[in-house]
DNA sequence: GTCTATAATCAGATAGAC
DNA sequence: GTCTATCTGATTATAGAC
């Protein structure tokens, strides 16, 4: 019994790895369960079988996509210093952005097809988190640690920025003519995204 | 004769339009030839008589939105002040953007799905307008006109904040919790993103 | 040229053998 | 628990009537 239980979740585990690479090369709707299942190794019947459907399934790869998205910025406070605490929220995203970029683009493409299956966490959940966000920012312009900027444009132009090299990932490796990206490339992008928007807000960027 | 002419003219902007919205709300697998047929007011059979095949119509419906994509960048030279041609830029990006969002969207599930149709458009037109401009950039930096950045980099960052209005609109507005945009978020965004931007770059902004 | 009816295919989901 | 075979429905595309 209880290796037949370690089995299951061994499958389901292999099952969500194996559907997250698929929503994300095709979106939902042109992943099949039989693509899934063929990268799973498995028949297709067993993947109705674990996760009762289609759906079900894809709104399990986005839940286990959002719980994984915990950023520095969470935990900052008023008295941190904005710039070290913004440019190390760019160079989180920018790396989760261009380390995980499957799951970057599922959750793009939910959103972009009208976040039906997750409304409920934008509403509650992420909410939540922009709206503390939006007022520690208020906090520090008001302390006078940073220049007046509409808080709510800053973090969508910094979600935009970072998110957009692992959306846009085909177009921009085209445009520069590579095959994917090198580890010069997140510093290089990192230290050029980080100083203009820093020096944007009048922010001098920690020497570190 | 010239009647008919004129009719099938009619029908196939009618059909391209309506293609358009369409897969511009589900993506191009989730919108069937019969959604676009209701929407256009025709039997679905139309379609494809006019069209050959849903692949074919929505590379119809990618040219098109394509072509309409001409920026005040294009006609930019060295000679321009970089701050009212960025300055520029970012705002008719952003109206393109919250102005024409399914456009937008279109292009950016193409991108997000490899690209695959637009592969051509990407390293003929676009790389040489691409390479263009960052050789524009670099100019003005050569001439002390702004400030040494990546000139890649800061493309990306404008194309990929302005189109964020468009393709996360979903997602800003439960954050806003709002049900459109107004036109005083058009300039609210434009102000800050070109403020930042352009302070980021060691610019100042036009006064105009 | 325009539309109805239909063929051919492929998807998600189920029933039931092992 | 696991898998094969099958059903049901939807989709693209075509054939052919008007």
């Amino acid at each position: 019994m209880g290796k037949r239980e370690d089995n299951r979740e061994e499958t389901c585990t292999a099952i969500i790895k194996a559907a997250e690479y698929e929503f994300g090369l095709h979106g939902y709707k042109a992943t099949s369960i039989n693509m899934i299942a063929v990268r799973a190794g498995l028949p297709k019947a067993n993947i109705v079988y674990y996760f009762s459907s289609k759906e079900a399934l894809y709104r399990q790869v986005l839940s286990h996509i959002l719980s994984d998205w915990n950023n520095v910025f969470d935990r900052a406070t008023i008295d941190d210093d904005p710039a070290i605490v913004l440019d190390q929220f760019i160079r989180t995203k920018l790396q989760q952005s261009m380390h995980k970029p499957r799951s970057s683009r599922i959750f793009a493409m939910e959103v972009l097809q009208g976040a039906e299956h997750i409304k409920e966490y934008l509403s509650t959940e992420l909410t939540a988190w922009f709206s503390k966000r939006t007022r520690l920012i208020e906090g520090w312009i008001a302390a006078g640690k940073m220049q007046a900027v509409d808080p709510s444009s800053l973090i969508f132009m910094i979600w935009a920025t970072t998110q957009h090299y692992a959306d846009f990932e085909s177009q921009i490796l085209v445009l520069q003519n590579k095959k994917s990206y090198g580890k010069d490339d997140l510093t290089r992008i990192g230290d050029t995204v980080s100083a203009i928007i820093l020096q944007g807000c009048g922010l001098v960027r920690p020497s570190s």
